[in-house]
RNA sequence: GCGCCUGUAGCUCAGCCGGAUAGAGCAACGGACUUCUAAUCCGUAGGUCGCAGGUUCGAAUCCUGCCAGGCGCGCCA
């Protein structure tokens, strides 16, 4: 709808340059936006502002040239206005409105998809928390964005695939094995002294006791040199599968779960490290490996060989990416916490050593969450193995409201999240807003039904009974749904969904208190049930794109 | 010390590739249920957009400098 009132004012754009009126050196950008008031208009330009500068010509002025042109389509635009410092405002022919309604209700379930993702193959790689304990209420934030933004994408038409990279490899992996060791030792009688920079948590008992329950004391040889391994990958094994199934609770699934041993075993580390140096860009310094990362805005060179041959975290990462560019990805997007921000430029210097560039590899940081309970910040430490995992928030407030708090708020904004907020079923909370909107539309269908009042085919239905403000109110709010899905995938912005949501559902509840929908005139029911029926798929779609459940009765 | 994020109504936050009287939700206050779900609606009140300069016809938005909070600055992951 919008490009069509683009196109229109492009080629009065044209027109008024033909007629000498307009220079037009460069095509200008323009701009098509809804005015702070309805009554303005259905749509606003700011074109003559912008050009006002180029043109020198008071926008006003320029305004004025491209009035007439404008006014030539009534069967598209009904009445233009130049209004404030220049703006150009529109109002649409009632007609066309319905014309694009009706062809939105035409694409049924696929109404709100769009193709500005097209022909980009992306990975979507998130959560991927190193594998020695259960997820926290931080990591819960970053897989809510990450798998709903995972979502957003497709509907916006990118070709996405989502990832979990699993750090099961180095320093902390043998700390964890260790733990579990010791853990096991306890639980036979053999305790001894516990590390404090080993893992602190409950969770590693409870690991240490299964394998007791399972094996007995077979694993009590100290000096065996596999019971290490054993314990680490037995301990990482729980770990995951705990992961996964909090995850999954949270509905959260990954296309693909990915073993940084993996990389390792290929000698695709090896590989990815000999191809730097043969492109010089990793050189020896100090019994070192580098990567010359400062050829690349990096503040200064990074280690990826340790002296004594160890690999750092980093060398794995930089074979892993060079194998995501392998596969194909032309968008490489990786969410992390933001305390991974001072990682950002290293990583980007190695995409673009391994010519993968600006445009074929982002980070987005998501910033970290606060819990509140009782008005006060919950403090947590990861040392004393004393923090709120994501289970327990799920468990608490269940995964509808969890959800909806970790994706209201934009990613760069830090979160405060209100434990009993989120818990309580008043309209304090925005999460039933939305929900019982839907509810509410479902239960007008049933009445309807109830009624006799069969659900319409769209041919069957005379659109033009919808003819109130708050008919065409709520027409337009539907008809923006796809430019809303395509601009926060552009942008990355999973939250301007519920804020639409916010919005849209707010124009139903008013509607709703304005319009009876079922009634004794029953074209006009018809028409008005097709209204719903779009605001219904659209609420339904959103939700769905947050991984909120869209209840048909509250 | 350097870098990144944040600072907008009592609270939580949108708006930030410059544009119309700065918005929403909640909280506060006043109204609306014999009606398709009142988990709703209608209305009122509430703001030096952290501070100070600059660019511009026009700045919450761009630039510079401060101030405050958060997070980073490892041959950790």
């Amino acid at each position: 709808m919008k490009n069509t009132l683009k196109e229109f004012v492009c080629s009065a754009l044209n027109e008024a340059k033909n007629q000498g009126h307009l220079v037009l050196d460069t095509a200008p950008d323009v701009v098509i936006e809804e005015p702070k008031d309805e009554k303005m208009g259905d749509f606003a330009t700011t074109v003559a502002m912008t050009l006002a500068r180029s043109e020198k010509k008071n926008p006003r002025q320029i305004a004025e040239y491209l009035t007439a042109s404008l006014s030539s389509r009534p069967d598209l635009v009904e009445e233009v206005q130049i209004a404030g410092p220049g703006f150009i405002n529109f109002r649409l022919s009632r007609d066309f409105l319905r014309g694009e309604f009706r062809s939105a209700l035409e694409q049924g379930e696929h109404f709100g998809r769009c193709e500005v993702g097209r022909g980009t193959k992306v990975l979507v790689e998130f959560v991927s928390a190193n594998p020695t304990g259960p997820l926290h209420v931080g990591h819960g934030r970053g897989a809510a964005v990450g798998d709903s933004l995972a979502r957003l994408m497709q509907w916006a038409g990118y070709e996405v695939s989502t990832e979990y990279y699993i750090n099961d490899v180095g320093n902390q992996m043998n700390n964890l094995g260790r733990s579990t060791q010791l853990r096991y030792r306890e639980e036979l009688g053999h305790g001894g002294a516990f590390p404090e920079d080993l893992y602190q948590g409950d969770y590693i008992r409870d690991i240490a006791r299964a394998i007791v329950e399972k094996d007995g004391d077979r694993h009590l040889g100290a000096d065996d040199p596999d019971a290490l391994g054993f314990f680490r990958t037995v301990s990482c094994d729980h770990i995951l599968n705990g992961i996964k199934e909090d995850l999954g609770r949270f509905r959260v699934e990954f296309d693909q779960w990915f073993s940084e041993q993996t990389l390792h075993d290929s000698g695709k580390v090896e590989a990815a490290i000999q191809w730097l140096r043969d492109k010089g860009f990793v050189y020896d310094k100090d019994g070192a490996t580098w990567l010359k990362s400062s050829a690349f805005r990096d503040e200064k060179d990074r280690v990826v060989i340790k002296q004594g041959g160890e690999k750092t975290y980093f060398c794995a990462d930089i074979a892993y990416h060079q194998e995501k560019i392998e596969r194909g990805f032309n968008l490489i997007l990786d969410i992390w916490g933001a305390d991974h921000h001072g990682y950002v430029p290293r990583m980007e210097a190695v995409l673009e050593a391994l010519g993968h560039g600006s445009d074929g590899f982002q980070v987005l940081l998501v910033q970290f969450v606060t819990l509140i309970r009782g008005g006060e910040k919950v403090q947590m430490s990861t040392r004393s193995g004393k923090f709120i995992t994501l289970a327990d928030v799920v468990e608490e407030v269940g995964v509808d409201a969890t959800r909806f708090f970790f994706l209201m708020r934009s990613s760069d904004s830090h979160l405060d999240f209100d434990l009993e907020l989120a818990k309580k079923e008043t309209q304090e909370n925005p999460v039933y807003y939305i929900q019982y909107a839907h509810a509410r539309i479902c239960s007008i269908f049933k009445t309807a039904e109830s009624k006799g009042i069969a659900f319409p085919a769209l041919e069957e239905v005379d659109l033009g009974l919808l003819d109130q403000p708050e008919d065409f109110s709520l027409m337009k709010k539907v008809l923006s749904f796809p430019e809303v899905v395509g601009k926060s995938a552009e942008n990355r912005e999973v939250h301007r969904i519920p804020f639409y949501l916010q919005e849209l559902v707010a124009q139903f509840h008013s509607y709703y208190s304005v319009h009876r929908v079922v009634s004794e005139d029953v074209p006009l029911t018809r028409a008005r049930l097709l209204l719903l029926l779009s605001v219904r798929s659209v609420i339904a779609n959103g939700l769905q794109i947050m991984g909120v459940s869209a209840p048909e009765k509250m």
